[in-house]
DNA sequence: CATACGTGGAT
DNA sequence: TATCCACGTAT
């Protein structure tokens, strides 16, 4: 059936599903595996609250926020059993702070649907509200030591180089479960990390060191524009401005609420718009509806 | 499929 | 100081 079309299609299996090459990255991994301290666990609670972490925090703050969480609630049930307001609380300052929210209904859905065990079908981790397919499948693999592709910014970026091609993200994830070595799930995803973080870089990309450079479809062609991550399954892209959006709004109202509730005269002043209440009312009530903040005559403060 | 979603660091 | 960047999920 070859026919022009061919050429076109996005491949099947690509050029890390290669003994030499897994060869060559398992040694590389050997020699340059980052310490972190949520690699020395197993468990499938602690996994999934540092994923969670990780989607929107770098490194560094979580190296701290993980284990003081994790002390705080270090089961799904202890989690499960707080008020949404503490769990918020112990949030604070990570940002994107619906998923604090989404990770206390999480907890709850684990304590009566799954024994309060975290689950390893990815079916059950895909219905926890904020788990996704990423996350989903990080848990199945760094927890359970399953042999799913994990594919972040970092690996949809060395997926779309190595193989040459702009992926779509079924592309993208079906590339990715062919290259994992079986039985080795966790050391490979790992080190597809470790390989994006500190070598496949979205600008000057350390191909010299890397130890997919013989088998990289971008490398062997010579690098040429444009990038084919640019624009790939799972790759990120631009977003838009911080300052005087919304999000900062929100941002600074949940702050506050962290430290105390909050008079309804004073909401625009503390969402940072004293000439916009309108604004401040309604950027409030997405908050609202977000789950995050509760709204009495009152005033606002987190849900208790 | 494009956009909203937070905070802090890098340039 | 201003701008850009990271990060996956929900809709």
């Amino acid at each position: 059936m070859a026919g022009p079309g061919q050429l076109d299609r996005e491949p099947e299996v690509g050029p890390l599903a290669d003994g030499a090459l897994v060869e060559a990255a398992l040694d590389w991994f050997a020699d340059h595996e980052r310490d972190l301290p949520w690699r020395r666990t197993r468990d499938g609670w602690s996994i999934l609250v540092s994923e969670l972490m990780l989607q929107q925090t770098q490194v560094a703050r979580v190296l701290v926020r993980w284990p003081e969480f994790l002390e705080q609630f270090p089961t799904p049930a202890r989690c499960a059993q707080a008020s949404p307001a503490e769990v918020i609380g112990a949030w604070a300052g990570l940002g994107y702070n619906r998923r604090a929210i989404n990770l206390h209904r999480a907890a709850s859905v684990i304590v009566e649907d799954h024994d309060g065990r975290v689950p390893d079908d990815l079916g059950d981790l895909l219905s926890l509200p904020g788990i996704g397919p990423y996350t989903a499948r990080a848990v199945r693999v760094f927890a359970f030591c399953r042999d799913d592709g994990v594919v972040d910014t970092n690996v949809a970026r060395i997926l779309a180089r190595t193989a040459n091609a702009r992926l779509s993200a079924r592309t993208a994830q079906q590339l990715a479960d062919a290259a994992v070595p079986p039985g080795e799930g966790w050391r490979w995803n790992q080190l597809l990390f470790d390989v994006g973080a500190t070598l496949c870089r979205p600008r000057d990309p350390k191909c010299p060191a890397c130890p997919f450079r013989s088998g990289c479809g971008w490398y062997r062609s010579g690098r040429p524009d444009p990038d084919p991550a640019t624009g790939s399954a799972g790759v990120s892209g631009r977003q838009s401005r911080f300052d005087g959006s919304d999000r900062q709004g929100r941002g600074r109202l949940v702050a506050a609420l962290g430290r105390g509730p909050v008079a309804p005269d004073d909401l625009a002043v503390v969402m940072g718009w004293p000439d916009d209440g309108l604004r401040a009312r309604r950027v409030a009530a997405t908050l609202v509806d977000d789950g995050l903040v509760e709204c009495s005559v009152d005033g606002y403060r987190l849900p208790g």
